[in-house]
DNA sequence: AACAAGGGTTTAG
DNA sequence: TCATCTAAACCCTTGTT
């Protein structure tokens, strides 16, 4: 009912208020405070968003994406409270020591952001579910012996399943769906928390009397797709029944991108040596990851916040982060004629770059073809 | 029909 | 109220093979 082929136990790994949580470990002192994790865009004080908080921060109303300024009002009255900048080198190298623990756990690892992880253990539990709730609790536990981190695990037949189980019992969760209780699970929740479905898709599925997840599983595919595509539709209809087929592995990374919030808004190309700096960082990171890109474009995220986008496909792959540079001005330097002709006269907010279509140094053979097991 | 290029949207953490 | 940064998946249009 649920899957093809052989069943499955697949164990997803989610660290709890990851930048939090790290921030606590390194300075025992802010425990017990209300943590606030910021991204300073440095245009003013207090300027930029909420990257994460801890939980007692959340409980008091402080969000994900919230203006810092935002967060510092609610918190006003909270004499302890602590606003840090993110320190990103840092959870980098924490991730990477738990990454290891929970790799070397696993027949199938596949790591899905800095906090987050898949393991497949079916093959190292004949037994069944019980040995994937061992081995869940084995990672867990060493997890925090080792780094002094909680976790929260999901154990279930799929990725999605695991997912929907970490999600909802956090932080310090732990918890099985066993197979055949999916519908189970999935039918009453509120459709907004399907993994995938976010505010758009929920207010799509509302406009046809859709509230539930346990409703959009009865829903025709063919009316799905009429609305959301036809790959969107067939996967929307598939995650309502609990249907995950997709198998944990490691993905290559596809593209890379570089953005940063201007000093003031701008309406032309007068913030060169920002994006000369973005494309020589990028190629840095071509570098040690042994890559050439075929594939170069600019973002721009106007005062309105909304996202534009150029790019080109190179004629050779590069590595150069002069060339990057070069062909970004030249996509910023016609954005702004087409804006200037247009009469729009947008201004940037944002300004940043990001090359894809990676080919690996030495070999010749373009990443795509690779793909196969 | 299948594929590439280019641009936009949505989601998630 | 003010509104970061990174990455993936998908959608659509247009043009070529």
């Amino acid at each position: 009912m649920i899957s093809n082929g052989k069943p499955r136990a697949i164990i997803a790994v989610d660290l709890d208020y990851f930048y939090a949580q790290c921030e606590e470990v390194r300075n025992p002192e802010i425990q017990g405070k209300p943590v606030v994790i910021c991204v300073y865009s440095g245009r003013r004080e207090d300027s930029g968003a909420v990257s994460t908080a801890n939980y007692i921060a959340r409980n008091l109303g402080i969000k994900s994406g919230m203006p810092i300024a935002f967060a510092k009002r609610i918190l006003k009255g909270t004499s302890d409270a602590v606003f840090l900048p993110v320190d990103l080198g840092y959870y980098q190298a924490v991730s990477e020591r738990v990454m290891e623990i929970i790799k070397v756990g696993s027949e199938k690892f596949e790591q899905t952001s800095i906090d987050e992880a898949f393991m497949d253990v079916s093959s190292q539990c004949h037994t069944g579910f019980d040995g994937a709730i061992e081995i869940a609790r084995s990672v867990k536990n060493e997890i925090f012996s080792l780094e002094k981190l909680t976790s929260s695990v999901g154990i279930a037949q799929n990725k999605l399943m695991g997912k929907m189980a970490v999600d909802s019992n956090k932080p310090n969760g732990f918890t099985v769906i066993k197979p055949g209780e999916e519908a189970l699970f999935l039918s009453r929740l509120p459709v907004g928390k399907l993994f995938g479905v976010g505010p758009k898709t929920e207010s799509k599925l509302k406009a046809i009397q859709v509230r539930t997840i346990g409703e959009l599983s009865l829903t025709n595919e063919h009316k799905l797709t009429e609305i959301f595509g036809k790959n969107l539709g067939r996967t929307l209809n598939r995650w309502a029944n609990g249907i995950d087929d997709s198998p944990v592995k490691e993905r290559p990374m596809e593209q890379l991108s570089r953005i940063v919030t201007l000093k003031t808004d701008s309406a032309s190309f007068d913030f060169q040596e920002v994006i000369r700096s973005l494309s020589y960082d990028l190629e840095s990171k071509l570098r040690s990851s042994k890559l050439m890109c075929r594939s170069v474009g600019i973002i721009a995220i106007t005062t309105s916040l909304k996202a534009k986008s150029r790019s080109k496909n190179l004629q050779s792959p590069t590595q150069s982060g002069g060339l990057i540079f070069a062909i970004s001005a030249d996509l910023f330097a016609q954005f702004f004629q087409e804006n200037a002709a247009s009469g729009e006269q947008q201004r940037l907010r944002r300004a940043g770059v990001k090359i894809s279509d990676f080919m690996s140094e030495t070999d010749p053979e373009p990443r795509t073809l690779e793909q196969f097991f």
